[in-house]
RNA sequence: GCGCCUGUAGCUCAACCGGAUAGAGCAACAGCCUUCUAAGCUGUAGGCCGGGGGUUCGAGUCCCUCCAGGCGCGCCA
């Protein structure tokens, strides 16, 4: 719904006589834009109105009269096609991104309601890989789009650092750990006991067994499971922070699975007490079998808890605390059949938010081994990214300085930083989430065509330009002057922007707002192979300068939401 | 076995909740920098939209079925 269709929509029903709005829906973008800037096609129309579609739209057409958006409307068989008034488009467009400056694209839509994401969410003692990269991205993308649509986000990292995997570890530290070696080097230390718990009790069910019972020891609060659980704890979350910080993101809350435990016997208490709990082969679960569900199972047969009574905890819990509107869990789709037992276990409680929750859910990352067969780390990715980008700048370095000047070592680091970022982000974030995706290093660490540093390059090339002129950026510009198929091109995307942020939200999906901006991005580019800005005539140099600003705000704005840093030379 | 998801160019993905001739990028080949950043632009080539039925004026999109792959299905998270 733009200024243009909603004029097309008027004009129609003022000759059909049916409500604008029902027409509205049926109008689209021509895949040919030699076709017309916007179309409506007769059919279900002629239904109604008793003609052939044909007809129809000749008949329509012949009442046309140029007037405010709309120059001109022809037939092509059953279609009607519309060409927009050029000049009155750009002025409306680029008159509102310049006024309303980096507001362009929020709304009010969520004002006065609060959502709380979960995202990112880490195992502790286990290696941040590239797998779990996805949800803390796409996580992110989410806040800061909902943040664009009026809501109050608060950011949830339920923490991974409570369950059976904690038995496990300090199973392996009492066998094999030292706490000299814990000191000296505590991440690497914790991560070699773990994998070798992994290995060695592949078939040996008392290592199991004595994992179990520490961590059955750690709920009932033994002094010795505690403390060296929470030393545990704090050497993760420190390394989990310094990541974060590094990916520029934050959370209101670290509040994980281990929080809840106090919150566990009552819950269970309350449970019992609405008969909703029933004994299964000596374990505690809710039957779900009226749902087409396996039964949601909450104690096992030892008592301690699960994973799921934790989640149901966190969901009381936050209810008290935030009073959400929305509540969405941004978790890979292997975890559905979870969400739904959750969901559904909160509804039979009685609770009537259970409607507001969401499960965001991914797809996995596949073949994500190297050489050694082992998973991809994080951090690893990110360093060969920033090292190939170091890379690339250093291959042209002569002739970027030719163009731009010399760029400081420091200004260096930071730019290949980005732009490796950037490519990871993008590469991740470009595709619907629930698809699988292949990690391939060659695609993560293409910089070239769709990718991230495409988009931050078209960026760069707009901060140029701007740079380089020495006027003043005014709205009061000659409009006629951007008659051009670019720069009609690169108005309509402008203006598309508002709606591409609404859907995104709608979908939970931040790979509207990444496919949005490559596009943008393209357009641009082609612009500015075909026309130039600055040297022109003075009015044409105006308007295009005008253009320029606005897209470098709304792909600026796009940067930011996907967490990609909006370099200003690169 | 049951359930959910996914099959589009050699590869990775689009196609605006049924519309006109299915679009990009990568890889390949051929061009374009004495003027705003060549991380760019232009061109060539590349397709039985997994197969088969159906609904419709109209299907990559909806329904059925088959095939292939992924994920899940009580004491892990």
């Amino acid at each position: 719904m733009n200024e243009v269709t909603r004029a097309i929509a008027d004009f129609i029903s003022g000759e059909t006589g049916l409500s604008a709005d029902e027409l509205h829906r049926w109008i689209e973008v021509p895949r040919d834009p030699q076709w017309g800037d916007y179309a409506f096609p007769c059919f279900t129309l002629s239904r109604t109105m008793k003609k052939s579609p044909q007809n129809l739209a000749r008949e329509i057409v012949l009442k046309f009269k140029p007037a405010g958006l709309l120059a001109d409307c022809t037939t092509a068989g059953a279609y009607i096609n519309f060409r927009i008034q050029r000049e009155v488009w750009a002025e409306i467009v680029l008159q509102r991104i310049f006024f309303e400056g980096p507001g362009y694209g929020q709304s009010l839509e969520g004002a006065g309601k609060r959502i709380l994401i979960e995202f990112s969410s880490p195992n502790i003692a286990k290696p941040f890989h590239v797998g779990h990269l996805r949800s803390t991205i796409i996580g992110h993308a989410l806040c800061q789009i909902f943040e664009r649509r009026g809501y109050d986000v608060v950011r949830l990292n339920h923490l991974g650092d409570w369950g059976k995997q904690f038995g496990e570890v300090i199973t392996a530290f009492k066998r094999w750990g030292s706490l000299e070696q814990l000191e000296a080097k505590p991440l690497k230390h914790l991560l070699e006991v773990y994998s070798r718990f992994h290995q060695e009790s592949k078939d040996e069910e008392p290592l199991h067994e004595e994992a179990r019972g520490w961590f059955r020891k750690l709920e009932e609060g033994d002094p010795e499971a505690r403390s060296l659980w929470s030393r545990f704890r704090e050497i993760s979350v420190e390394e989990f922070k310094r990541l974060y910080k590094f990916l520029g993101i934050t959370f209101d809350s670290y509040e994980g699975e281990s929080f809840y435990q106090d919150w566990l016997p009552g819950l269970i208490e309350r449970m019992r007490g609405t008969g909703l709990l029933i004994e299964s082969q000596g374990a505690w679960v809710v039957p779900l079998e009226a749902y087409q569900m396996p039964p949601a199972l909450i104690l096992k047969t030892d008592e301690a808890t699960l994973y799921l009574t934790r989640d149901i905890a966190a969901a009381e819990y936050r209810f008290e605390k935030w009073d959400f509107a929305k509540m969405i869990y941004v978790v890979g789709v292997p975890q559905r059949l979870h969400f739904q037992q959750l969901f559904k276990v909160l509804e039979l409680m009685g609770y009537e938010w259970s409607k507001r929750l969401a499960h965001v859910d991914f797809g996995h990352v596949l073949g994500m081994s190297t050489r050694r067969g082992e998973v991809v780390f994080l951090q690893d990715v990110i360093d060969e990214a920033v090292q190939r980008a170091e890379r690339v700048i250093e291959e042209r370095g002569e002739d970027k300085e030719a163009r731009i000047g010399k760029i400081l070592e420091k200004e260096r680091k930071n730019i290949a930083r980005a732009v490796g970022l950037g490519a990871i982000i993008f590469n991740d974030l470009r595709t619907k989430r629930t698809k699988d995706v292949e990690f391939d290093w060659d695609r993560i660490l293409g910089f070239e065509g769709a990718t991230g540093p495409y988009c931050q390059n078209a960026h760069v090339r707009c901060c140029g330009i701007m740079r380089k002129y020495s006027g003043e950026v005014m709205a009061a510009v000659d409009y006629g002057v951007l008659a051009s198929d670019e720069e009609l091109d690169l108005i309509k995307r402008l203006r598309e922007f508002p709606e591409v942020i609404e859907r995104a939200a709608a979908e939970y999906e931040p790979s509207v707002i990444a496919v949005y901006m490559l596009e943008l991005a393209m357009s641009f580019n082609v612009f500015l192979a075909r026309h130039r800005v600055l040297g022109e005539e003075k009015r044409v140099t105006q308007a295009r300068v005008l253009l320029t600003h606005g897209v470098k705000r709304v792909l600026a704005a796009c940067l930011e939401i996907l967490g990609m840093e909006a370099l200003e030379r690169m």
